[in-house]
DNA sequence: GGCCAGGCCACCC
DNA sequence: GGGTGGCATGGC
C-alpha cells in the first residue's frame, strides 16, 4: 500500500473539524472521494496511507505540501490559539473541490452537523453514481448537471428545506460558471463572484473560499465563531470598535489585523476549540 | 415538545 | 447602508 511520509499532519482532525464531510470510517481505514474518485486513507503516526488515487491528488487535498509549522507559529499569538494548536496540532485546512464544498456548506445553512451529513448522504444516493471500491459500494458526489435537473421536490426528499433552491440554483449556474477558475483570483473577487449565487451569503461564501479555493485569509463567521470571539477576544474588539454587538464585518477586521493572511487557519482551530469548551462548560453548569 | 443548528432572502427603515 | 421575520428539517 502506498504511503505519504507526513509529520504535522492529523488525519483525523483534519477530516473531522467540521470542515468537509461524508468522511466514513471502516475499521482503520477513513473512505471518501478525492478529485471525483472513490478513496481510502489512513494514518499511522506519521504516515498516510492512501488508495484508490494518485499521490499528488492526496498532497494536494490534505495540503501536505504546505509550510505547516510556518502558519502555526504565526497564529499562535495568544493562549488560546496557543492551547487550541497544541490540543488540534495537525489539524490541516484541506483543498476541496469547490463544487462539492459548495453544495455542503448551502445544505450547512441554518443547521447542524449531523443534518448536514444526511441531506449530503441522501443527496449522493438519489444522484449520485454508484461505484465498487474496495469491496464497499459507494456513491459519489452527485455532478452539477444532474442536480440542476433535479425537481424541487424530489431535492426536498432529500431533507434539503428551504435550501432545495439553493442547490437546484448552483447546479443551473455550474453549466457557465468556471468556479475552479475561482482559485487564481484574488479572495474579494472569488468571494462576490460566489454570492451572485442565489443563496450564498457572506459566510458560506467564505467557506468555500477558504476550504475550496485556497483563501486562507477568509474568515467564516457562524454562531460558534461569533460566540467564541465575542468570549474570547470581547475586550480587544471593543477597544478597537466600541460597540456594544459586533457585526460580522467588525469581527472579520478584527481577525484580520489579528492573524492576517492566515486568519482562516485560526478560525478552524477556535471552531474545534470553542465548540469543546463551550460543551464542557454547558456541562459543569449542569 | 421546544429550542437550536457552520444563514440567506425579502423587506423594512 | 444596517437591522429583523420567515423559512424546512432533524438532533438533542
Amino acid at each position: 500500500m502506498p504511503f505519504i511520509k507526513a509529520d504535522n499532519f492529523s488525519l483525523v482532525h483534519s477530516l473531522f473539524s467540521g470542515q468537509c464531510f461524508g468522511w466514513q470510517r471502516i475499521g482503520v481505514w477513513y473512505y471518501g472521494e478525492i478529485a471525483g474518485r472513490p478513496v481510502k486513507v489512513s494514518q499511522v503516526r506519521g504516515k498516510l496511507y492512501f488508495d484508490g488515487v494518485e499521490e499528488r491528488e492526496v498532497r494536494k487535498y490534505f495540503a501536505l505540501n504546505e509550510n505547516i509549522e510556518k502558519i502555526y507559529s504565526g497564529i499562535a499569538t495568544d493562549p488560546v490559539i496557543e492551547n487550541a494548536v497544541e490540543e488540534f496540532r495537525g489539524l490541516r485546512i484541506l483543498k476541496q473541490d469547490p463544487w462539492v464544498c459548495s453544495v455542503s456548506f448551502l445544505c450547512s445553512i441554518s443547521c447542524n452537523i449531523p443534518g448536514i451529513e444526511l441531506q449530503l448522504r441522501k443527496l449522493k444516493h438519489r444522484y449520485g453514481t454508484a461505484v465498487e471500491f474496495d469491496g464497499h459500494r459507494m456513491h459519489l458526489f452527485p455532478r452539477p448537471v444532474d442536480i440542476g435537473n433535479a425537481s424541487l421536490k424530489e431535492l426536498r426528499k432529500c431533507s434539503l428545506g428551504f435550501r432545495d433552491r439553493y442547490v437546484k440554483s448552483l447546479g443551473e449556474r455550474m453549466g457557465g460558471f468556471e468556479i475552479e477558475e475561482l482559485r487564481d483570483k484574488e479572495y474579494a473577487e472569488a468571494k462576490d463572484s460566489l454570492m451572485e449565487s442565489f443563496g450564498i451569503g457572506p459566510k458560506v461564501a467564505d467557506c468555500i473560499c477558504l476550504f475550496s479555493l485556497d483563501k486562507t485569509e477568509a474568515f467564516p463567521i457562524d454562531v460558534w465563531i461569533q460566540r467564541a470571539m465575542v468570549g474570547y477576544y470581547g475586550k480587544e474588539i471593543r477597544r478597537m470598535i466600541p460597540k456594544t454587538r459586533f457585526s460580522y464585518k467588525d469581527v472579520q477586521k478584527f481577525a484580520w489585523e489579528r492573524w492576517g493572511k492566515d486568519a482562516g487557519y485560526a478560525q478552524q482551530f477556535l471552531y474545534v476549540y470553542s465548540k469543546k469548551d463551550l460543551k464542557q462548560k454547558g456541562r459543569n453548569e449542569h
